[in-house]
RNA sequence: GCUGGCAUAGCUCAGCGGUAGAGCGCCACCUUGGUAAGGUGGAGGUCCUGGGUUCAAGCCCCAGUGCCAGCUCCA
């Protein structure tokens, strides 16, 4: 007899050999109708699977889990790298087919002869659904590692070899294969009881990946797709992958006239519009009164500086690929020219240190370290924190390019602190309290927090183990006041200090890391910095990067996302529109529009014949936060009418009392709404 | 950088190897209106760039550039 333990904490003694099935069956009609896997003692398998000896605890996994969800998903990679084989013959070559968040993908190789488009992703579809019409039964077999080898070539199937050898090589000595009708394929398993069991599966675009992730080794295509167990949710989940599109800051920050991106320019580099230097200036100046409150100073340094000063700092040539190539010093230009120097010999004596150039920056801190240096320094003034809305250049790979999140040249709200050993903790903790305020002053309260650690296995780290030790404490010590959760990374430390970063997930499901937190020890050593301690002795000074919003374009680029393009009062580049109803009442909206200009707010006046509710629409899909809407009545009353872009009409006031209230709202940035109903 | 897809009016997109289109926006005129689209007319094009094939190329071929998806990378 088996022993099993329910979830309901209840004790079952079943025949030896009884599969999960059937256990299922025992239990209830229904359950073994929806029933998809089991799990036992923590692993699921398959409905098949015999339960023997024990005691073991098992579960019914249905399509009311989640981790039923994710058995099916894994079953339509399947049932998608059959139908293909079907449609393109058994030169297809499947490789991985994994599950990922909100769907599965599996990676081909088409024989040579097929051009395989995205076109013909709803034929494969109509295959899979024929499939899953047929309702085939799964089934496992365990075999040796040759064994499974030997069947997967009569499959025609090579790049399953290189797994199973790495299965056998770590010791399994039995891999298991899933079949369903004339799909043979390597597995971990578990699967449906059938392809009758997926309700709705949708392949949704294809992409290349490399076998492996090598970009050396074979270049695959690979499809994604998506299946729910019902309809509805499928249709939901698409509906919802087309709202995300509405909210992309690509398509958002142009046509509000945030910014654009001009090919004439350049690649990747952005050119803020006057509406988007509103919400960065808006930013800034915010940012900027929590520096004072902080004791920060703010400096600014220039765009270029001497090559000698990066290899200083170990930038140069270190980071040489992602940045862009140095200005070389116009009169050894034509000296080297005279002496019918080439390009290679110059790239060669640049990186020997013969060439005198200028490096476009790819970071601040260099410049503030000679900052700081600049002056002999008392442990009596630190810790000394500089900063500034520094631009820095990078070379990143065009590939890599898109939008605002990822550019060649952006604008850091960096700053650098340098300070004592005993001071690490305490400036960390105001590093985090900065980021902290600003992520909840802006709503946003979707992000992860990650604790970067030394790998303890690893000798690349600078600095001694003490040292590490106190500020790795120092950092988790932060984060845990903060109040935030945070996941500790060991190995995810830069190698001159622990970090702490701040990543944000986009409407997209992309995660951008903005705000980030670095201790430093390398660069004071690298440049020697010192300050005088109360022994009159010279110490080493601790540095911190930090930059709460990282840079000022990809934090734009969230935040259009992360508020639709509606920005808060505070931030939105135009505050209030006033539209008059007719032209009769332009005058007043005029007179009105300049008195609201007088109190200091952003105001558009529409003054054009269009009606009324045409003037409302344009205003709210431009997603400005109110308008005062004007007519006869208001003027003769001596009032204004307010209408909120969400909230709509919220009637008739004076308006000294709408200015009042808008600076109240601007006061708070909107933790206290202003314009109440009345 | 790699692979694939795409590139036509300011925007979103149709388009057949044979005279370049729609909707929105813009401009003008009519209308003077009351809380999410009033009507009419008009302007606007290097069909991404450079080559090629063809009697003829926006369309087919090659190369380049850019964008998108993904891979790889991200101090």
């Amino acid at each position: 007899m088996a022993q099993i333990k329910l979830p309901d904490g209840s004790i079952k003694e079943i025949p030896d050999g009884t599969t999960v099935g059937q256990l299922a069956e025992g239990i209830g009609k229904r359950l073994a109708q929806a029933a998809i896997v089991g799990k036992v003692n923590g692993k699921l398998v398959d409905l098949f699977y015999p339960l023997t000896g024990g005691p073991h605890e098992v579960q019914i996994i249905t399509d009311r889990d989640p981790e039923g969800l994710f058995v099916m998903r894994h079953s339509c990679a399947h049932v998608l790298a059959q139908a293909l084989r079907h449609l393109y013959g058994t030169g297809v070559q499947y490789t991985i087919g994994p599950v990922i968040d909100n769907g599965f993908y599996y990676d081909i190789e088409f024989p040579k002869e097929v051009g395989f488009s995205a076109d013909e992703l709803p034929k494969v579809e109509k295959e899979m659904q024929r499939i899953v019409e047929q309702d085939l039964p799964f089934s496992r077999e365990d075999v040796a590692p040759d064994r499974a080898k030997d069947l997967l070539h009569k499959e025609n199937q090579r790049f399953k070899d290189e797994i199973i050898d790495e299965l056998a090589k770590q010791g399994e000595q039995s891999v298991s294969i899933y079949r369903q009708g004339d799909f043979t394929d390597l597995c971990r398993g578990p699967h449906l009881p059938s392809t009758g069991r997926i309700k709705a599966v949708k392949l949704l675009n294809l992409a290349g990946a490399y076998w492996r992730g090598d970009a050396a080794r074979e270049q695959l295509t690979r499809i994604y797709g998506t299946s729910f167990f019902d309809r509805k949710q499928l249709d939901e989940h698409l509906r919802m992958l087309e709202e995300a599109k509405k909210r992309d800051h690509r398509v958002l920050g142009p046509r509000l006239g945030l910014f654009t991106i001009d090919d004439a320019v350049g690649q990747g580099l952005v050119l803020w519009k006057p509406k988007g230097a509103v919400v960065r200036q808006e930013l800034q100046n915010f940012i900027s009164e929590h520096l004072r409150r902080q004791g920060y100073q703010q400096v600014f340094t220039p765009h270029i500086g001497r090559l000698g000063l990066y290899k200083t700092s170990g930038h140069y040539p270190y980071y040489r690929e992602s940045q862009f190539p140095p200005l070389v010093d116009r009169e050894l230009v034509d000296q080297l020219a005279a002496e019918g120097c080439g390009c290679a010999e110059l790239a060669n004596r640049m990186e020997k240190g013969e060439v005198e150039g200028y490096l476009l920056k790819p970071m601040n801190c260099p410049m503030h370290i000679r900052i700081f240096a600049s002056e002999q320094r008392s442990y009596r003034e630190m810790p000394v924190r500089l900063a500034e809305f520094g631009t820095v250049y990078r070379w990143e790979k065009s590939g890599e390019l898109g939008g605002m999140t990822r550019v060649r040249g952006f604008t850091q709200d960096d700053a650098h602190l340098f300070c004592t050993e005993e001071q690490v903790s305490g400036e960390i903790q105001g590093c985090l309290e900065l980021v902290k305020i600003v992520l909840a002053t802006l709503g946003m309260n979707q992000y992860r927090v990650r604790v970067g650690l030394r790998d303890p296995d690893s000798a690349k780290y600078v600095g001694d183990a003490d040292q590490w030790d106190r500020a790795e404490k120092a950092c988790k010590d932060a984060a845990q006041t903060l109040g935030v959760n945070f996941t500790v990374e060991p190995g995810e430390a830069a190698f001159y200090g622990p970090k702490i970063d701040f990543v944000v997930r986009d409407v997209i499901g992309r995660e951008w890391q903005l705000g980030t937190v670095q201790v430093d020890y390398q660069l004071p050593r690298r440049f020697d910095l010192a300050y005088t301690g109360a022994d009159n002795k010279p110490h080493r000074p601790v540095m911190i990067h930090r930059a709460p919003f990282g840079s000022m374009e990809r934090f734009i680029g969230v935040l259009t996302e992360h508020f639709a393009g509606a920005f808060p009062l505070w931030l939105a580049p135009v505050q209030v529109a006033v539209l008059s109803i007719s032209e009769k009442s332009n005058a007043y909206a005029e007179q009105t529009a300049d008195s609201l200009k007088a109190a200091g707010l952003r105001v558009e006046s529409n003054l054009s014949p269009d009606k009324i509710g045409a003037k409302i629409r344009t205003a709210t899909l431009d997603k400005i936060p109110y308008m005062v809407v004007l007519g006869e009545k208001e003027q003769q009353a001596g009032q204004v009418a307010i209408r909120h872009r969400t909230e709509g009409d919220k009637g008739s006031m004076a308006l000294a009392e709408f200015i009042e209230r808008l600076q109240q709202e601007l006061a708070t940035r909107g933790q206290a709404p202003a314009v109440a109903n009345g």
